[in-house]
DNA sequence: TTGAAAGCGCTAACAG
DNA sequence: CTGTTAGCGCTTTCAA
């Protein structure tokens, strides 16, 4: 059997009370009992029980995070800044998918297992949408990463003034211009709307010059390359060149530009390209982008939640986080 | 404050014994007074706490998933195969990701949050490459997924014998023979093997046709689409065709096949090209590939450790699904 | 600075 | 079938 409070009383020949104040880091605690109380810890290899320790004194010095997915870079670099932030403090974590209805029933429990952390973090993810009520079932802080509402914390990028840059630098360009976004109609409830927002921005630009986006320019896929790739050929087969592109992400970017590549087309100069997130590969492939600080807004939203964590009462906190275009000569310097 | 069990036996006028019984859907409870329970459960909107639960349980109906790293299509396929697994059994998971020399460190103690859980999956990780003393310092049951260990229950695709498949599929065809491979080397304790496997077995298929790998005709990068563009590029610029390339994966092989589009070479015939795992769009885009059954996998992983929790002591199961060759057009019929 | 004791919310054994 | 009671492993008063 795995080693108690009590064998380490024991052993250490002190009463309970003196071995908790020891593992709490209680400084009225005589040093030379501290050190009995450690030596009988290593001694027997003991490691306090999380589940009992929350019980009187509520914490667990854990976190919950909730994601709609798992298989985009966004959410690797996402949870870099997070584990950053977190390891400083001897915080944990542990990752929640959201994306079934299923799930979603399970969490609507307030004292489901996700919210037995100190704190949640909901990243691509809207409360609003997601629970009956409007909000997430917890009295415990609640940081929104990565999506944004006016009933919690919320750490996120300005996607509309993103896309509104994205469109600044293509209608200088000559050409028709497309647009290249993510369904978000189905499934509504996971989505967040970030590809919305850009999209909005990006409209807004070229309206403030007059121009259009035609329905027939525009396409909504998945988020995957593959889909890209498909509807880039689609696009340069009929097109009218020069012609402007605006991929809400670079992923889809990315396929755009293979389509181009394969095409024979001269990047940059018949076809431009313009992503959105600025991801480790961009650069390589001189994708002209909108970058997004990915890993500070998992930092920044985690030190947040922390403070909150810790009795920050302060109202409601939002940070925005400006975008900032990366021309490469994707769209030809 | 939030509602306990003693409110509801309250309530009801009851006992807590009879309350906690009902909880646990114990037959001996007379209809009426279950009844009575069931209403003031319903009329406090209570929830039992399960920490408070599993204290003298010792059942969370959780199970914790370790796995590398998250931004693959391949986890998402095997966690689906997972969840629909533990919905049967109203069961829950967590995933812990396993990526730095700290989160090591800290599931390195038996007591760690994870451990907490009735079962672990781990997921394309090898227990004897991440812990000191070459085991999960845990007592409960652990079973393995896309990874293989004599020392537990282990549920894998046979990765020899799926290179071994494409390789014989290759050898048939005119041209000298390339491998696309992913390093494995730095890193080695959150590696599985398995594309070291793919390799050994395909290695072995030329070898029983006589032939043999030259080195200069293997690279072994990064697992991402962008390094295999890169890598076929360079390939093609001074193969002798026609050529016949396996990627270890997909995604490379996507990249492979991309390069060939770009430069105007026709795959399947200057070109073949061969991957691994079938994901959903390989068909699409004409793939040649080895099918491994990712979310058959989760499933049975996933039922082998349901009924480990189960107190199944039956020998360790091992269980090695055989991969199959799906020939497509990437390879020339 | 310490030990004793109450209690966190629940399960499980026991007697009736 | 039910209530009572003793824990599960820990924290946290409260006196001393």
């Amino acid at each position: 059997m795995k080693p108690s409070i009590k064998d380490v009383a024991h052993l250490a020949g002190v009463s309970l009370g003196t071995v908790s104040r020891v593992l709490n880091n209680n400084p009225k605690v005589k040093p030379e009992n501290q050190q009995k109380v450690l030596r009988a810890i290593a001694q027997l290899g003991y490691h306090p029980n999380p589940f009992a320790r929350s019980l009187p004194s509520n914490k667990t010095h854990m976190i919950s995070i909730f994601l709609p997915l798992m298989s985009s870079e966004f959410y690797g670099y996402l949870f870099e800044g997070i584990d950053n932030e977190l390891s400083n403090v001897w915080y944990d974590s542990s990752i929640y998918p959201v994306f079934s209805k299923r799930r979603l029933i399970s969490y609507s429990n307030p004292n489901a297992f996700p919210y037995q952390s100190d704190g949640m973090l909901f990243v691509s993810l809207i409360p609003e949408r997601l629970f009956e009520g409007g909000h997430v079932p917890t009295n415990k802080p609640v940081v929104l990463v990565d999506a944004f509402s006016d009933k919690y914390d919320s750490i996120y990028v300005d996607n509309v003034n993103g896309g509104y840059l994205a469109g600044k630098h293509l209608i200088e360009k000559p050409g028709e211009i497309y647009l290249i976004s993510i369904g978000e109609e189905r499934n509504v409830e996971f989505a967040s709307g970030v590809f919305g927002k850009r999209r909005r921005g990006f409209e807004r630009a070229l309206e403030e010059a007059g121009m259009h986006l035609m329905n027939s320019h525009v396409f909504e896929i998945g988020e995957n390359f593959w889909e890209a790739l498909t509807v880039g050929r689609k696009i340069l087969q009929k097109a009218i060149l020069p012609v402007n592109i605006f991929a809400v992400c670079d992923t889809l970017a990315m396929g755009i530009v293979e389509a181009v590549k394969e095409s024979g087309l001269k990047l940059g100069i018949d076809v431009r390209v313009i992503g959105f997130d600025d991801l480790k590969w961009s650069e390589k492939i001189g994708l002209t982008t909108v970058r997004q600080p990915i890993m500070e807004m998992g930092k920044k939203a985690t030190t947040i939640l922390l403070d909150r964590i810790s009795r920050d009462t302060s109202p409601r906190h939002e940070v925005c986080f400006k975008p900032k275009l990366i021309v490469r000569k994707s769209t030809g310097r």
